[in-house]
DNA sequence: CCCTCTAGTTCTTATTTGGAACTTGCTGCA
DNA sequence: TGCAGCAAGTTCCAAATAAGAACTAGAGGG
């Protein structure tokens, strides 16, 4: 099954998995609402590999969750920024971690 | 990156991703608030693999999320049920519902 | 001139999926 | 008695994706 045999499925929860029903890009938004914005910090942050975090990236730009934008002309440097259909993630991404806090307590300190 | 390297992170978003991070995980559970309970009824709903089916539902039940209960004894044969762990995850679906009805409306009808 | 920074791309190898067929235990039925 | 069917999986192989690391490109700095 692709990605894209979801875009039209009757189910609406099935329509919002094509965008976004991924690990990384779900974590991707999430870093977009913390205020990060480039190539880099996604990587660093996700523990995606940078091919992923190119791919994602792309296909949230493609379905219009965040946006593209040029903050250096030379050298070119892109950021991205949550666009206002993507703000409206918010929800979601709020109904997961309040669903993690509860049920999925961190269980051994970070990796040292 | 592995499933379980996420089950510890730092953030509850993450963590909520390491159980149910992913498409055909989401839409089992989906399959669960719609009263679907069988195998079969996962697999074709989902219209993931039998394979995968399988593997989902090995991994919501080893997380909690759903359990599997006997509902005969010969031959064997079981269903799933969402746990209350489980009913809790109806938040985010819904918030995932409310996007896709907003900004991913249908733009064909279902296949013929 | 060489190093560093950002934003990617490319390469090769591993892991995960997809799709279809096969298994097991039992029921119905002719 | 024997065959077909159902439910719930499992197995197999080919194909698609992801992982991990190295490489590219266009500046700026020392």
């Amino acid at each position: 099954m692709k990605w894209s045999d979801l875009e039209d499925n009757w189910c609406p929860v099935a329509r919002t998995l094509s965008v976004v029903g991924d690990r990384w890009t779900i974590l991707i938004v999430r870093d977009c609402f913390l205020g990060l914005s480039k190539f880099d910090e996604f990587a660093d942050s996700t523990g995606a590999t940078r091919h992923i975090v190119s791919d994602r990236l792309k296909r949230l730009v493609a379905t219009g969750v965040i946006e593209k934008v040029e903050y250096s002309k030379a050298p070119k440097r892109y950021e991205y920024k949550l666009t206002e259909k993507g703000q409206e993630l918010a929800p979601a991404l709020v109904a997961l971690k309040d669903w993690g806090k509860k049920h999925l307590p961190i269980r051994r300190p970070i990796k040292t």
